[in-house]
DNA sequence: CAGAGAAAAATTTGATCATATTGTCTAGGG
DNA sequence: CCCTAGACAATATGATCAAATTTTTCTCTG
């Protein structure tokens, strides 16, 4: 599972901690993201509230928070689905995601300490393990992991959170491109993002993780008008 | 975006059908954007429930999808309240802004027709009219108007999203601004977009509008480092 | 009499509320 | 100055109502 709450006390006691609503969201954004749910796919508030065993009220609000940033689509017959990504709308994520995370990976390239590259180093070396082992579940939450580590140097609060949009609406679709072609053939530029980073060229690292954007997306791209 | 109700019967009777937490995320969301709300100002459930006339859940659920979007904010004492803007976060909005909305407006210049040019001409035209007569309320209003319709014609639901997002964070400050200063030294770039709208030149709609945004950001700039 | 299609019942699902519970802030006593 | 009661506000529950979908039943035609 995921790193879920940084506790200060040791002790017990630390369950209730964080409100049910937020929990919610965080179990089921990491659905969508890690590809636990299809495009496509309906949601269903009784169902959600079943199998995450939680009440009805957190789980509504969850979901209100996955519709406003785009996660879930509300139909005009008050359904909610996992939203189905058409190339049109591919093309669009990929300009926005390209105008938005090479732009946090400068600013972070610029921040970073020394220990959090080595700390993204290990992740990609988990990554590159997973792809080996055709890890398909590894494979997403340690790029994500990747991504997201990295743009939290750049100390930008508001297109932090846009990227965390941008990715979440990309997830369910990755997830489907892994699924058809599993692991194999996914390289990165994470390499690239590392190196520069290393000699704090903010330039180089923006322009790698342009490259990897451009990859990752014109594999779904391929699998998206294949189907 | 909103895909409301497409109302099978052309008659009255339509007051019921949109969902309570619908209405109650725009009654909100108005309150912002034309600053009903002042920045740093806490919000409490029961004071929106008993000003709305609504019931608990709506609320609660619309302040959820408000908070996603940024144009509320959650303390970690579990209070909510206006967000504040700092120079900080200003800065990274005006990026954001000028990433995005320039983007639209080109979009949107080779896509438009000649009537709602014409629209967009007597939008100007009110704001006009409203900066004279000192209107604040109005001056918002058609302000977020102008941009929105113009945006509308992108065709671009995702970048669109985000760019309703940015507005909700920048719409309190704006007000302050007004407050402070009036509407009479409020220039803008609005008729330099029509005209080149007219012309289909979708690089000079993109620079009439960074320049807009500019120029309304230098003015929020000014007035939050006097504050 | 078989089958297409419409009407109606049943079921599923979403929306909302009243209320109980839990957590947070505040003011006064130690 | 710290600590604790109690007032206040947010969270969460489960029940109830309404809308929508699916299934069933019925009727009418070929």
């Amino acid at each position: 599972m995921s790193v879920l709450y940084s506790s200060p006390m040791p002790l017990a006691a630390a369950s209730s901690n964080p409100p049910l609503h937020q929990l919610a969201y965080e179990k089921i954004r990491d659905m969508i993201l890690y590809g636990d749910l299809a495009p496509g796919q309906p949601i269903t508030i009784h169902g959600l509230v079943s199998s995450l065993g939680l009440g009805m009220t957190p789980v509504r609000e969850a979901i209100r928070r996955l519709t406003a940033e785009g996660a879930l689509q509300s139909t005009d017959t008050r359904r909610v689905l996992v939203p189905m990504l058409h190339v049109r709308q591919l093309d669009e994520l990929s300009h926005l995601r390209l105008a938005i995370e090479p732009h946090l990976a400068g600013l972070a390239a610029e921040r970073i300490s020394p220990e959090a590259i080595d700390g993204l180093e290990a992740i990609d070396k988990g990554l590159d393990d997973a792809i080996e082992a055709g890890d398909v579940q590894s494979y997403l939450r340690l790029n994500y992991a990747f991504h997201r580590t990295l743009y939290a140097h750049s100390d930008s609060e508001i297109a932090l959170s846009m990227a965390d949009a941008l990715w979440l609406r990309a997830g369910p679709s990755l997830r489907v491109v892994c699924g058809r072609y599993g692991t194999l053939n996914l390289p990165d530029m994470h390499e690239e993002t590392i190196a520069a980073l290393r000699k704090r060229d903010a330039d180089a690292a923006a322009s790698a993780i342009a490259a990897d954007i451009r990859q990752g997306h014109s594999q779904i791209r391929r699998s998206l008008s294949e189907a």
